[in-house]
Order: C-alpha cells, then structure tokens, then sequence
DNA sequence: TTGAAAGCGCTAACAG
DNA sequence: CTGTTAGCGCTTTCAA
C-alpha cells in the first residue's frame, strides 16, 4: 500500500499535524522536525492524496476545459496553450469534447463538479444557457475562451471578431471584390465576424445580399456543400469568406473540383489561420488568432476567480491579424 | 452549501447506509423507500461527491493521457479517439503534453497519482524508463499507444509501423527511384518505420546508405532544416522519406524554396496521413494509422486492467495504409 | 430491509 | 513548537 501521513507520522516519531504541516508549510515547525520528516517522506516515497485534502475543502488543482472537438486544429491549438498555462500554474486539465451537443455538455459539467474540479473554460458555444449561468450564480469559477454571454458575469477572453469580419471584407473589397459571399460557422464567434462582413460592404456602399450569407457547421465537409452550392447559384461572384479555416478549405475543394482557379477566378479567405491555412494549396489568406496569448490570459482570469481574487467580471479583446497570402487576388474584370 | 448525503438521509427520513446503497444500486431497498430517497435527490439536486467517494476505496473514473504535443494533428486525433471512448465508458481524460521533456513526465505522473487517477495512456516516448516500469510493477494500469516497450508488460495497441516504412520505400520504388533518403523522427516508433525502409532497399538491391538517415524532433521546422540539408547535399537524390507528415511539410518547403518541383523533381512521402496531407500543396502521398481504432482499443485495454479483469500483457497491431496521392512520381531519369 | 459506527487520508482549530 | 481531536462526504461491515 502507499504510504499515507500515518505512516510518515510514526516513522518520523512525531504527530499527523506536525507532518502535515510541515507537507503545507503552515504553523511554526522547528527546523530540526522539518527536516526529519522531510528525510521520512523521501524515504516512503511518500505522496500527500490530494483527494484526502480536496475532502477537507482544500483545491484539486484541476480545471475543466469544454471545447467543441479537438480534432480541429483551431481548438487542438487552444487546448494546448490552455493546458501550458494550466501547467505552469500546477494545474491539471480535463478535457471534454462537446461537438456542440448539449447533453454532452451537461453531463461533463455535473461530472466535472462531482469530482470536485477547481473551474471550467469553456470554448462551446454553450446552447444550454441555464447550465452556465446556475454555475455563475452558484459562484463557481468560470471562464469562456473565443466567444462572450453579455448577460452572464463571466471573465473571456477573444479576438475581436468584427474587427477581423471587417478587415477580410476590406481587404477583398480594395482588390475589386464587389460580389462576395460569406459561409459563417453555426456558432457565437461569427456573430461579430459577419457584423464586420455587413459593415465593410455598408461603408463601400455594396449593398448586402442576404442570399450570400449561410450559415453551417464548422466543417470541411459542410464548406464544401456550401461553397459548391454558392458558386453553382451566384452569379457573378468572385470572393467567398468562410468565417473558420476548415471551411475555407472546403470551399476550396469545391472550387477545384469546378475548375474555378484560385485566386485568378475567385478569392477565398478563411479565419483562424490554422496550420492548415498555411500549407493548403494555394495559401489561404486568414485570420490570426493569438491563440497562445488567449490560453495564457483565460487560464489567469480562472486562477484569480479560482484563488477568490478580482470579483469583477474581466474581459478582455485582442487583436485579429490578416494574414495575406495567395487565395486572395485582383477580382476578375467582368 | 452543496447538499450531502446527510442532507439527503434527513428529508428522506432515513440513514446515509440506505442512500448509499439506493445511490450505488448495492444491498436490499425496499422500493418503497428507493423512491422515496430518488425523489428527495432529484429535489435537493444531490450529486455524490467522487472525491468523498473515491476516498473510500473506490475509482475516481478518470484517466491520464500523456502525449507530446496537442499542437501535432496526429497526437490530436488520438487525444480526441481516446477522449470519445473514455466519455463513453464514463471515464474523463487528463491531458498531459510532455514535450518530450522527462522532468515533465515525472512531474504529470506524480501529479496524476495524488489524484488519484484510475491509469494512464501512454501515447510519449517516455525516456524515463524506471517511471513507467515503476507503475507497472506496482500493477498500475498503464498501456500504450502507438509504440511498445518489449521488455514491459504494459498492453500496447500500434500500427504495423515495419510495415508501413517498408511499403512507402517499396512504392518509391516501384516508381524507379533508387536514391531515397529518409528523415526519422526521434522516438520509439521510428525504429520499425526504419528497418521497413532498410529491408525494402535491400530487398531491391539498393546499398542502405547511412548518410541518408538524418533522425531529428518531430516538427516542421526540423523537416525543413533536415529537408534542405539533404536537398543541398545529397546528389542524385529522387526521393525523401519522412516519418511523419509535419517532417514532411517541412521537406516540401525546403524544396519550394529551391525551386525543386514535387513531384517532378522530388517525391516526397509523409506519414500518419493527418489532415495537412489531404490538403497541402501537393497532396501528400503518406500512410494512414487507424487512430479512431487504435483509440478505443487502448481505452479498452486500460478499462480492464482498471477492472482488473485480463492480468496477461495484451496487444495488438493494427494495418497501416498506403495512402497514395500526388507528391509521389516516378523518378527522374539521369 | 434498515441503521450505527468505523474508517478512508488529510486539515485545522485548539490545547498544551 | 507539537499533539489531540473533530470533521470532510461517503462506503461498508455488522447488528438489529
């Protein structure tokens, strides 16, 4: 069996609390004691259960992280910098892929409260609204990456979406581009995306057609349904903005597959600028996320919450980068 | 204050025993008062504390993933297969990236036992030997993904990677080329990939030449570095072999920018087949692992050890697939 | 069929 | 400076 603070207690010649706190660091021990024990503990092998301690009130160290699906390099990158931050802090990360299911969703927060996890990011576009907000009322700490619920008191931390909806619609528009289709992902995020989208048309004074807006999941397959449905459908029509990278490149398939050259017959841009965006064929134009800068801060914003600090709800909005690259072109003279 | 048990035993007018046994469906209830106490759970909005639970003796219902790097597409695929049958066998995963870096390891492992974790996926190359051997012989449930370590008795679910190296070397082959570097990356499952690419030489008739073996870190930066290494060094050169896809995205950059043509000049192969494959610049000829497979069979192997059924070592080795698209061509003639 | 009571390993007063 | 002791929330004999 391993070792517990009985064992280090007795071996040591001294009393469970003297072991504990010299384990804590807490009370007044005497150097010598401190170092006998130490000496014990090594010897045992001996490590403290951190469920014994969470059963007393003491902190698991463990945070829950929900994110649509992993397997999407967008989010892969977001876990990754979420579970780096996490690390550094001594903090474990329990991941859960939702795949926007709302169940799923709910049953990871109940498990994730069962066992006593220290808070949760999440990085859904949470359907269940209420699950949320009983955690917030319920004073439990919680912290949303990519995305923000103006009603709820609750830390995030994202890209400005407009702003990035804004700039791409820009930068096709200053190439030409007067007929340009926008697929948006099902989600929160594009909310701002397709804002900036409508904004940059307004102020060129293109007036905005509803027919070249669809919304659909975030995925290959799904962009290459729809981007084929629009270039089979919209005529003329020379640029697609797909508000994830994982659409672009399914609406770059599509293109391909019609013989539609990239950038010379039509432009696409993508968001995020996923790995992907940066070795497809030809290289998609997109979005930069700070993705390592947004772990860092909504891991720090879930720590403070966690450690009881800053009671004021915190947000914060980081700059979206366009990155150019060659699936964005002079629009074709008609 | 969360309700306990104690709470619940009161309104329902009986002892924490019999909520204990209604909760965990164990001893003899009168339906009577089975429904009686259900009826005051689902009023109290009771949720059993795991931790108070586990503290007891039984499982926490959760397990630890180690791996390198979420940021690689393939260690993403993995995390998410191994997520998904980890959630639907009730278990939530731990997400630890090593880096490579055996402090790192040490550091997750410590960590996951104080909680308490039920086993441990190993999808790393540990270099600390001893940890893992350690936790094997403490009859810990540990198995592996994608590698295998003889000498230990630890369940392992891998791809034919022999197999796999002997078939893209025998393809490059086949397509006339005779002078075939490859860039391995620096782990455990290379090892096969390189002997199936000695074996395919030799067994053509091609003298294995150890100048064209370069091993280095798994990343596209390395790849592109190593890739350009050999570009600029080895001559006649036809084809590179790379042991993964990002190595091999690296190597199509490194020739980009010399301006060597792929296929026409250079066949380039990868391997994991992950999604930068479909879609790079070529299409990256490379060899497909069954990760939704291999995912749920290590989850399965750990969940018996956990249930401590199966006391033999278990293993299993799954098919590679040759998947095989436009970076591969038939060699230039001299 | 139910309940009393003894732990599980640790923390935190409180006393000495 | 150190030890005693009462919990934390739950499981599990063992009696009743």
């Amino acid at each position: 069996m391993k070792p517990t603070i009985y064992d280090v207690a007795r071996a040591a010649g001294v009393s469970i609390a003297t072991v504990s706190k010299v384990i804590n660091n807490t009370g007044r021990i005497s150097d010598k004691t401190r170092m006998k024990v130490n000496k014990v503990m090594e010897e045992l092998r001996y490590q403290p259960s951190m469920v014994a301690s969470a059963l007393t009130g003491k902190r698991m160290n463990t945070i829950g992280l929900l994110l649509k699906d992993l397997a999407n390099p967008f989010f892969a990158e977001v876990a990754r910098a979420v579970e780096d931050r996490g690390q550094e802090l001594g903090f474990n990360v329990v991941m859960c892929n939702t795949d926007n299911d709302s169940d799923k969703e709910a049953g990871y927060i109940t498990l994730l409260m069962q066992k006593k996890v220290d808070g949760i990011i999440v990085a859904t576009d949470f359907r269940n609204h209420t699950i949320l907000k009983d955690l917030v009322s319920d004073d439990f700490p919680v912290a949303l990456i990519s995305q923000e619920i103006p009603e709820l008191a609750v830390d995030s931390v994202l890209v400005d979406d407009y702003l990035g909806g804004y700039q791409v619609t820009n930068h096709l528009i200053s190439l030409g581009h007067r007929s340009i289709a926008m697929i948006a992902e099902d989600g929160r995020s594009s909310l701002g995306r397709i804002r900036g989208y409508r904004q940059a048309l307004e102020d060129a004074g293109i007036p905005f057609d509803e027919s070249m807006l669809i919304t659909c999941e975030a995925t290959v397959e799904e962009g290459y349904r729809t981007g084929g449905r629009f270039l089979d459908t919209l005529n003329p029509l020379t640029a697609i903005f797909a508000s994830n990278d994982l659409l672009a490149v399914g609406v770059m398939k599509a293109a391909r597959e019609r013989n539609i050259r990239i950038p010379d017959d039509l432009s696409v841009v993508g968001f995020d600028n996923t790995i992907l965006a940066a070795f497809i064929d030809p290289p998609l134009t997109s979005v930069a996320q700070p993705i390592q800068d947004m772990g860092r801060q909504v891991v720090d914003f879930l720590v403070k919450r966690i450690e009881g600090e800053n009671k004021m709800k915190q947000r914060v909005v980081l700059m979206p980068e366009l990155v150019i690259r060659n699936s964005t072109g002079p629009a074709k003279a008609h």
